[in-house]
DNA sequence: GTGGTCTAGACCACA
DNA sequence: GTGGTCTAGACCACA
C-alpha cells in the first residue's frame, strides 16, 4: 500500500516514515494498531529489513509508534500529535513559499487566485 | 554574495544553483550579465573549481546560464522563464500541501486564516 | 568490452556513452539489466571512477539507463527510445550532408551511385 | 557573413575553416580572391585576431589559401581540390553512418526510402 | 585567462 | 557494496 520511489533524493527509510504518519493522520491507521512485522514489511515492499528497522526506529523517536519487544510494533495511542505536527509543518512550508512568491513580485492577492 | 551552509542535506552546488537562480528571478542578476569565472567563484566561497563547475553545468542545462569556453559564463538572455519556472513550481507545491491539508481535514477558509 | 581511444578529440567519459547507447541499440544490452557499478567499470576500464560516473550521468539525463542509489545502475526499461533516437539523428545527419553534396554540385544519383 | 556558434564544440578557429572552405567549394570565393585581412576579419566577426590568424595558418596548411606577407591573403589558384576534399570526406561520412544504420537492423532500402 | 577533462582519492548516507 | 559529493590539483585547447 507504500509506493516507494527509487529515484527521489528522500532515502526510502524516510519515504516509509512519511507515509506511515500520512496514514495515521488520515486515520487509515489507527491509535494502538498494530504493524506488520519488519521482516513481513520489509517482504511486501521488497526491500531490505534493515531499511525498515531504520524507519521503525525513526518513527519511535518521534513518538509516533511504539515498539514492545516480544509484543510487536504498535501505533502510539496519542495520535493528535502526529496530525497536528504535520499539521504544523505543512502551514509552516506554505508560508516559507508564499514568502518567496512574494519577493518574486507577486502579492498575496494574486497567489490566492492562482490557488 | 552567497552563504553557503555546509550542514544543510542540499548539496553546494545545488545551493549554488538555487542562489543564482533566484538572484535572477529576483533581478539582482541581469541577463547577458557575466557570472565569476569558475576559479574566481570557487576562491571567493573557499571550495573546489570542480564544484562551482557542477553548478555552472547544471544551470546551463536548465537554461539559466550560458558557458562560453574560453570567454566565460553569461546570464541567459532570456531570463523570463527562470523567474516564471520557479514561480509555477511553487504555486504546485503549494497546491499539493493545501490538498494535504484538506485531506486532513482542515478547510480552505481555515487554511487561509491561518496564513 | 569496450575500448577507448585516449588520443580521441571526442572525451572518454563521451565514448563511454556511446558505446554503452550503442550496445543498447544493438540489443547487446538489454532493458533492466544491470551494468557494472562504477567502481568496477572504472577498474575494468582502467580509468577514474569519476569519469564513469560522468557517462553515467548523461546516459541517465538522456534516458537510456536509471541509476538507483545504493542498488545500482540499470538499462531503462524503455529501451526502444534510444535506438529510435539514434537513428533520427543519423539519418538527420546523412540528409545535411547530402544536402551539402547536392550544393557542391552534385545529383542524387551521383551520390547514390558513389554509396 | 560567417555565423559563429559559440555553444558549440567545434572550435570557433576551426568553424572559420570549414565555412571559407565551403565558400571556395560553392564558387562564392574565387581563385585568387583577396581575403579580408586578420585584423578586419577579427573586428567583422568579433573575435580575437588570434583566432584568425591560427584558422589562416590551418587553410594554408591545407592548401586551400596563400598567404603573400606583404600583399595580402588570397585564395588558392588550384580551387579543385578543394571541393573535391569536401565531397570526399562527405561520402566517406555518409558510409559510415548507413554502416551504422544497417548495424541497427536497417536495409539499404529502407535508409533510401527515408532520404 | 577561460572552461573542459581527468586523476586519485576521501568521506558520506543508505541498503 | 552502491552511488553522491567534494577536495586538490594537473593538464589541455582555445581565445
Amino acid at each position: 500500500m507504500i509506493t516507494l520511489d527509487y529515484q527521489s533524493r528522500t532515502p526510502i527509510y524516510e519515504q516509509i516514515v512519511n507515509e506511515i504518519e500520512r496514514y495515521i493522520s488520515l486515520g487509515i491507521l489507527k491509535a494502538e494498531e498494530q504493524l506488520p512485522s519488519i521482516r513481513e514489511f520489509a517482504m511486501t515492499l521488497g526491500i531490505n529489513p534493515n531499511t525498515v528497522k531504520k524507519a521503525y526506529e525513526e518513527l519511535e523517536r518521534r513518538g509516533s509508534i511504539t515498539v514492545i519487544s516480544t509484543k510487536g510494533t504498535f501505533v502510539s495511542k496519542n495520535i493528535g500529535g502526529v496530525s497536528q505536527r504535520k499539521i504544523k509543518e505543512t502551514i509552516e512550508k506554505i508560508r516559507d513559499e508564499i514568502r518567496e512568491l512574494e519577493k518574486l513580485g507577486i502579492s498575496k492577492e494574486e497567489i490566492i487566485k492562482k490557488l
